[in-house]
RNA sequence: GGCGACGUGGCCGAGUGGCUAGGCAAGGGUCUGCAAAACCCUGAACCCGGGUUCGAUUCCCGGCGUCGCCUCCA
């Protein structure tokens, strides 16, 4: 398997340091508030990685943490006149809630950067003593230059940063470069004691102390978007690799944005689609397939369009599997799961798995057209489906209310779908088209489409 | 200004030095109640200008354009 390693600029092969037990971290979301449609597709990507891992014989332990402690949860805090708790765990809850409805394993450890504060005042001491970090009122300040490798990762040099820095000059930094370790914590802020005062960790120091303590040195794979690679990634570099001398993470894998009108999704611009909006308002897999549809590390363009794209797309892989209801016990087409191995080795390409996957459908729908077995296809189907996640069942709820109303029309009282169509068979049995069609178009406008087989009629949400 | 990514058919989107991506939409057909849904089939592309090559969408150089990072951010 090759996969990306942003740290050598190229794909290269992959091989965990221990096969029994592949290590990733992901950075996870600062819960300051509710996660947009850009949250998901990072979750899903490495989601898919650790899926995908798993399928193929590795053990996994994936650990995502949840930041929920920062300047801005603070702000939201004091602006909602709510405790910083409440922020995050509310956000929290909404990321949880996100996630799940994609379809998303959960991490095997989530851990609380508030939970770990003591490890990360450790290992703030460890730098300072070191001679890489130094005490400024009250703050903690990693000194950049005291890291020779700085850059490494995001391919920036020092005298470059210092030439495009755009940041105002804070006195208490001997270097415009120097980022925070430690907080002092203004009055009335929470904060947690330590050698240089009532303050709170830095972001980047919480994602080195539990990536190291919970994967231990010289983890696998640490991933997060792109926009993280400068300054937080780098940062965690230098935090752990001056401390340790050893190198943190074997591979850094970055998912692309998502777009939205070209401009990049983010919290802080209020530029963006929330993500629960987008689970109310399409079916969950269909949000996933948009997510795999595109590279992982290309941007992708959010719009209506693209998920009703997406949304169709679903249905023809639905529709096949629903010709074959049940489920499979032979062993799956060898020379489709090569095919589908082939494309997922090449750096997880997701588009051209699901390339593999609807050739499958092509080929097993001719195949059931002409009564040949097709059992060892869907059986492939049903693998490919379960690496990438899309196996859910439809996620919207048909509208009951609607429901109701439309067979009250009819003069049906707390109808369902299922009175409307047995009211519809019945005019069909008598000709009476009309009807029949008039139920069905109704239907169609509250999402259910209705199939007329040869045992009755079927329906689904769309 | 520095670092980096990308520009493929109507839309989305893989990939390759010469040989079919795939999806959506469109057109044709099968089935059917003339439908709907479903299924099958079909076509069309590689930003511009040079260069390397027997041959480039694919490699190299230049241009134009879009985007990301350089500040919190998945």
């Amino acid at each position: 398997m090759q996969l990306y390693n942003t740290l050598e600029r190229a794909t290269v092969p992959f091989v965990p340091g221990n096969p029994d037990r592949v290590t990733i971290y992901l950075c996870g979301p600062t819960v300051q508030a509710e996660p947009h449609l850009g949250h998901g597709r990072s979750a899903v990507a490495f989601d898919v990685l650790r899926r995908y891992l798993e399928w193929v014989g590795h053990e996994v332990e994936f650990v995502r943490n949840v930041t929920d402690i920062d300047d801005k949860i603070i702000a939201r805090a004091s602006e909602l006149r709510m405790t910083t708790e409440e922020v995050a765990n509310e956000a929290a809850a909404a990321f949880t809630d996100a996630y799940d409805r994609l379809g998303n394993l959960r991490p095997t450890i989530e851990p609380k950067a508030t939970e770990h504060v003591d490890e990360m005042v450790a290992a703030i001491e460890t730098l300072i003593d070191l001679g890489h970090a130094y005490e400024s009122q009250g703050d903690v300040y990693f000194s950049v230059r005291s890291f020779p490798d700085y850059g490494k990762l995001s391919r920036h040099n020092i005298a470059d940063l210092r030439a495009g820095e755009r940041a105002e000059h804070d006195d208490r930094k001997r270097d415009v470069l120097d980022f925070a370790l430690w907080k002092s914590a203004k009055p009335g802020e929470p904060s947690w004691p330590s050698p240089w005062g009532e303050g709170r960790p830095g972001w980047h120091i919480e994602c080195s102390v539990m990536a190291r303590m919970y994967l231990g040195d010289g983890f696998d794979i640490h991933g997060g978007g792109t926009d993280l690679i400068f300054p937080h990634h780098e940062n965690e570099i230098a935090q752990s690799e001056a401390a340790t001398g050893k190198p943190f993470a074997r591979f850094w894998m970055h998912n692309g944005m998502l777009n939205l009108s070209g401009e990049k999704m983010a919290k802080s611009t209020g530029h963006v689609v929330t993500l629960l909006g987008a689970l109310d308002q399409w079916d969950a897999v269909a949000v996933r397939l948009f997510y795999l549809r595109t590279h992982y590390r290309k941007p992708l363009d959010y719009s209506r369009a693209a998920l009703e794209d997406a949304e169709a797309s679903l249905e023809r892989l639905r529709s096949f599997r629903r010709r074959v209801p049940g489920s499979v016990e032979v062993s799956p087409r060898a020379d489709v799961i090569e095919r589908f191995k082939a494309a997922m080795d090449d750096d997880l390409d997701g588009a051209a798995a699901l390339a593999v996957l609807f050739e499958t459908v092509r080929e097993g729908n001719s195949a059931l057209d002409t009564g040949s077995d097709v059992s060892s296809l869907v059986a492939a189907f049903d693998e490919m489906m379960g690496v990438l996640g899309l196996t859910a069942p439809a996620t919207l709820e048909a509208d009951d209310g609607a429901v109701a109303a439309l067979a009250a029309t009819y003069g049906i009282v707390e109808g369902d779908v299922d009175d409307l169509l047995e009211l519809r068979d019945r005019a069909r049995q008598s000709k009476e088209w009309e009807t029949a069609d008039a139920i069905r178009d109704a239907l169609i406008e509250l999402h259910i489409t209705i199939e007329d087989t040869a045992d009755g009629a079927r329906w689904h949400r769309h």
